[in-house]
RNA sequence: GGUCCCAUCGUCUAACGGUUAGGACAGAUGGUUUUCAAUCAUCUAAUCGGGGUUCGAUUCCCCGUGGGACCGCCA
């Protein structure tokens, strides 16, 4: 069985979550199935469809690792197709010239309403018998929907879904300006394109109906369809470019990791028993439709911190020290060369505190900036007696000629007996210098993921 | 308002007629620790309400309630 997927998004705005998501499950099903999975762009709406964002749909997707397959299929490059559609079920008699002017459906619209009742456009030109045809008005091109009896939908989700026909307009299927719209062009792309599964967004359910109908009056095979549920904001409403954080470049920002949103996402609407964790491969194999919930959830960004905490202790450092030094350059400062070392060094305990990218470049501070200031709460604990510690400290250290553990050791050990003191006596002030906070690495690690003179600097700036 | 969909801890979900309703995140408590974190142990916490069907309902059916989606010459 061949089985060929698409993530069709309009580039009318950046992509977010619940589109990458779309994505991502259609994605996992091409993968695990060996089939295709294309990206089509449609962009019928000139007004609102922008080359930037179709840029960046395809780098978010390239991001979080889903790659389309071919050239991405732009939907107005095959416009003649679409047009030639229309003129077919014209010809059949599936569609008609409605000369309705916008302010004559507007005033229906208006009429409705106050008489409280849903609008639907009342077929006026269906059967234009009596009508005469306006000169000044430029037609649309309606579907003729049906009038009476049901149509049933078998969704891979959301199981039998079945309306009646009458709450189906006779929708627009070429503006006045004489493009096609939407529900037409997607269902000549797909049809064009062979999909055998349609896996989208929920809000595209009641499209179906209408689409369904076209492919009938063609004669095209109807491929199959599963609408999955929407992602919902904090708020509990459909997610909207307005919500925080509902971007990929959001997520990126943070410094969250591929693999721990793709996780997330993958586990958002979807279970396999009481696994958590799925590597890449694992979702392509345990992936299924079967899986999907009917109900939506909602965004839990915690949630996302503690999944990309796992996956910055569980991946290999040296690619871990890539994504920081990307990080950085791109939200922070730069990592200079020179401190590159010591930063890829010290990442095995500096990661350890750290639920994003960012916590680990805050965490590495202390390493990568040359001058550091002390927090102002943390220097009134470098009182005398503090300071005289460090300086006692200070003069032992210079005498060691390669820092160790052990040497360090025994510099503490002696100096928490002579003052009477415990670790901490020594420690707090020590860190206070060294990284300018009461906060951070062990002390060890502190002294020794920096050079000899950089500890000596620092130590003697306090006194 | 009309049509359609949905409903298990705060959140994501498991249990596809029989479980003390499970796990994860968050939260709480305690141990460990050199600060923060991490870690370990323990705990709190849910089947929306009402009717059926059945020996037995989280699970099937109906009604109610609540939430959501759609109702464009947007996609």
């Amino acid at each position: 069985m061949s089985f060929i997927c698409r993530f069709a998004p309009s580039p009318t705005g950046p992509l977010h979550i619940g589109g990458v998501r779309t994505a991502l499950f259609n994605w996992l099903l091409a993968k695990k199935n060996k089939g295709k999975f294309y990206l089509r762009i449609e962009d019928t709406d000139k007004e609102r469809s922008k080359e930037e964002f179709k840029k960046q749909i395809i780098d978010s997707l390239g991001w979080i690792g889903i790659k389309h397959d071919d050239k991405e299929f732009i939907q107005s490059e095959n416009i003649k197709k679409h047009k030639q559609i229309v003129d077919e079920l014209l010809k059949q008699g599936f569609a008609y010239k409605c000369y309705c002017s916008e302010e004559e459906i507007k005033k229906q619209k208006e009429k409705c309403k106050k008489q409280g009742i849903p609008y639907v456009y009342n077929r006026k030109w269906r059967e234009p018998k009596d009508l005469e045809v306006p000169k000044d008005v430029k037609p649309v091109i309606r579907f003729k929907s049906k009038i009476s009896g049901e149509t049933k939908i078998k969704d891979l989700v959301q199981g039998e879904v079945n309306i009646s026909n009458s709450i189906i307009e006779d929708f627009v299927i070429l503006r006045q300006d004489g493009s096609p719209t939407y529900q037409l062009c997607a269902v000549v792309d797909d049809n064009e394109m062979k999909i055998t599964h349609v896996i989208r967004g929920d809000d595209h359910k009641i499209n179906t109906f209408k689409q369904k109908q076209i492919y009938e009056a063609m004669k095209w095979k109807i491929p199959e369809f599963a609408h999955i549920p929407l992602i919902h904001s904090e708020k509990g409403s459909k997610l909207s470019k307005r919500d925080m954080a509902s971007t990929i470049g959001d997520y990126i920002k943070k410094g969250i990791l591929a693999d721990a949103l793709r996780n997330y996402l993958l586990r958002l609407g979807w279970a396999h028993k009481d696994k958590e964790i799925f590597t890449l491969e694992e979702s392509i194999n345990l992936f299924d439709l079967n899986g999907v919930g009917k109900s939506p959830s909602k965004l839990d960004l915690s949630r996302i911190l503690s999944l990309n905490e796992h996956y910055i202790k569980h991946i290999d450092e040296k690619q871990l020290f890539g994504l920081l030094k990307d990080f950085a350059q791109n939200f922070r400062d730069r990592i200079s060369p020179s401190k590159e070392k010591a930063v890829l060094q010290s990442i095995n305990f500096l990661k350890n505190k750290a639920k994003t990218l960012d916590d680990i470049y805050c965490n590495s501070e202390y390493i990568i900036k040359d001058n550091i200031d002390i927090v102002a709460e943390d220097k009134k604990l470098l009182d005398a007696a503090a300071k005289k510690i460090i300086s006692e400290f200070l003069e032992k250290f210079k005498k060691i000629d390669v820092p160790n553990k052990e040497k360090l050791e025994e510099i503490i050990n002696n100096l928490i007996k002579k003052h009477n003191t415990n670790f901490k006596g020594v420690g707090q002030p020590l860190r206070i210098a060294l990284v300018g906070s009461r906060f951070g690495p062990g002390i060890y690690n502190i002294i020794l993921s920096l050079t000899k003179d950089e500890v000596i600097k620092r130590i003697s700036k306090i006194n």
